[in-house]
DNA sequence: CCACTGCGGTCGACAATGTCGACCGCCTGT
DNA sequence: ACAGGCGGTCGACATTGTCGACCGCAGTGG
C-alpha cells in the first residue's frame, strides 16, 4: 500500500494549519482553507478533538490544537538520545561561556531547537524549546547546512528571506560560506538573523560520524565578539562541548 | 457520521504507545499491542513518518515519536490564553514566594504542567512543562477536583494510586478534602506525592466562574511549611495570584 | 420583526479508501 | 546452513471515510 493514508494526512494538514494560524479557526475556514468537504473537515476534527489533539471553545465553537500535543512532545524530548546525553554538557557550557546555549536538529526547512540552557544569573527569558529557525542565516543552521546534505537539499536554490543586512541570502554565498564551515570546524552568525546577537555554532555527530545536530552560544554582539571577530575562547568552548557531545553519542550504546 | 475516524483514533493510539514506551518500538511490536494487522499498522506509520510525527531509526527500523510534535505543542503554548495571562504572574509569585511555581490545566486523568517557573537563584532543575501530575495527591490536582466536576469524574472511586504515607487513597477521604478546600478556598499537599515536597495551590477560574486551571508554589517542607502547618503568609501569596490571574482572564476579552 | 446569511453540525448514499493476511527478502543468532 | 524473526509489500475485498445537501441556530440589517 504505496500511498500515504489519506484521513491522516488531512489530520496532520488540520494541526499544522491550527498551529500556523495566531488565533482559533472555525470549522468553515479549515474545510474551506484546506480545500474540504464540512462534513470531513468536521469527522477528522471530531476525532482529533476526542483524542485530545484538538479542543474547541466551547462558545465560539472554534478549534485550536490540544492538550495532548503538549504531552506527546514532551514525551518525545524524553526519548531524545542527542538532547538526554548533550544536557550536562550544555549546562557546562552556559556555565563556561556565560552565554545562553540551544540544541538544534534539523527539521523540514528549519533548526527546531530540543534544548535551551538560559543565561546563567539573567533576567527573564523565553524558552524556546519547540521553536524554529532559519537554516541559512543562524549559526546551528549554517552548521547543518554545511556537514547534512538533507539540510543542503531542504535549502534549496534561494534567494532566501533576508532578516538584517548581514543575511546570506543567495545560494553562492551560503554554499561558499559553508566551504569555510567544513574547513574550520565551526561556524559563527553574528547579526544574520537578529540585530545585535551574534552566535557561535559547531556540529554533533554520532558514532558514525553522521551530522546529527548543533550546539551553540548566543548572546549579544558587544559580549560574543571582540574586534568585529568572536572571541577565539568562547569557540573553543563551543567546539569542545560539540566533541564532548559526540563523543558521548559514539560511546553510548546501551 | 457520528463515529470516529478509524485510522485517526488508531494513528493517535500508536502515538500514545511510542509515547508510554521508553524505548522504540518495531513495528510488529506495535502491530501486536495494538491488535493490528502489520500491513495496517505500517501503513499508519508511514504516514505518520511522513508527517513528521513519528521518525524511525534507520538501522534498527524501530519508530519513535518525532520532531513534529514538539513544535505543535509548543504551538499549543503559544496559542493557550490562560498561560499567556498567567505568566507575569507566576513570574511574581515565584520571586515572591521564593519557590517554584506551577501552573496546570485539567487533561484526561492528571493535571497537565503548562507552565512552570523556576526557584529564584538555584540550581539546575529539570523543566516539566508538557509532564503530568495526579490528581489526588497534588495541590493542583486536589485544586481542580474540589471544584471541576469534570475532574472529579476522571479521578473515579479509587482506591488511588499511594505515593507516600501522606497520600489519600479513598474516595471519601479525597472527597473531605475538597470539601474542605472549597470552604477555605485553598490546598496544601505536603508530601502527599514526593517525600520532602510540599505545596500550595489555589484555583484559576474564568470569567463565567468555570474552574480552567490552578496555581500552586512547591518547595521543600521545611521551607514550605512552619510547626507542622504550611506558612499563612505563603498561602496569601497563592491565592492573590490565582485570584489576579482570574482576574486577568475575565477582563481580556480581545 | 422578519427574511437572510453565515455558522457548526448531521445524514445517508456511494465508491474510494483503508484494511487484512499471505508473502518477500533480509538479517541474526544458533 | 538453517530457522525464526524482523520490516516491508501486494492485491482483493468490503469496510470506511467522503461528499454535498440539509438542519437548526444566532446574529444582522432591512
Amino acid at each position: 500500500m504505496p500511498g500515504p493514508i489519506q484521513s491522516l494526512s488531512r489530520a496532520a494538514a488540520i494541526l499544522r494549519l491550527l498551529a500556523g494560524g495566531e488565533r482559533r479557526l472555525g470549522l468553515s475556514e479549515v474545510a474551506t482553507a484546506l480545500d474540504l468537504a464540512k462534513g470531513t473537515a468536521h469527522g477528522i476534527l471530531r476525532t482529533l478533538q476526542q483524542e485530545g489533539f484538538v479542543e474547541q471553545d466551547p462558545e465560539s465553537g472554534k478549534y485550536q490544537l490540544g492538550a495532548e500535543l503538549l504531552r506527546l512532545g514532551q514525551s518525545y524530548l524524553d526519548v531524545h538520545e542527542l538532547r538526554a546525553r548533550a544536557l550536562v554538557w550544555a549546562d557546562d557550557l552556559a556555565r563556561a561561556a556565560g552565554e545562553t546555549v540551544y540544541l538544534g536538529v534539523l527539521h523540514q526547512q528549519g533548526v527546531l531547537i530540543v534544548h535551551h540552557v538560559f543565561r546563567p544569573d539573567d533576567t527573564r527569558q523565553v524558552l524556546e524549546v519547540g521553536s524554529m529557525q532559519p537554516l541559512h542565516s543562524t549559526a546551528l543552521g549554517k552548521v547543518l547546512v554545511a556537514y547534512d546534505p538533507v539540510a543542503r537539499g531542504e535549502l534549496g536554490d534561494g534567494p532566501y528571506e533576508s532578516y538584517t543586512l548581514r543575511t546570506l541570502t543567495e545560494a553562492g554565498d551560503v554554499d561558499a560560506e559553508c566551504a569555510l564551515i567544513r574547513e574550520r570546524g565551526w561556524t559563527d552568525s553574528v547579526e544574520e538573523t537578529w540585530e545585535g546577537v551574534a552566535s557561535i555554532g559547531a556540529l554533533i555527530q554520532d558514532r558514525r560520524r553522521n551530522p546529527v545536530g548543533a550546539v551553540c552560544i548566543s548572546g549579544p554582539v558587544e559580549r560574543v565578539c571582540e574586534d568585529g571577530f568572536v572571541k577565539p575562547s568562547l569557540v573553543a568552548s563551543v567546539r569542545s562541548a560539540a566533541r564532548a557531545i559526540s563523543r558521548d553519542l559514539g560511546a553510548g550504546r546501551f
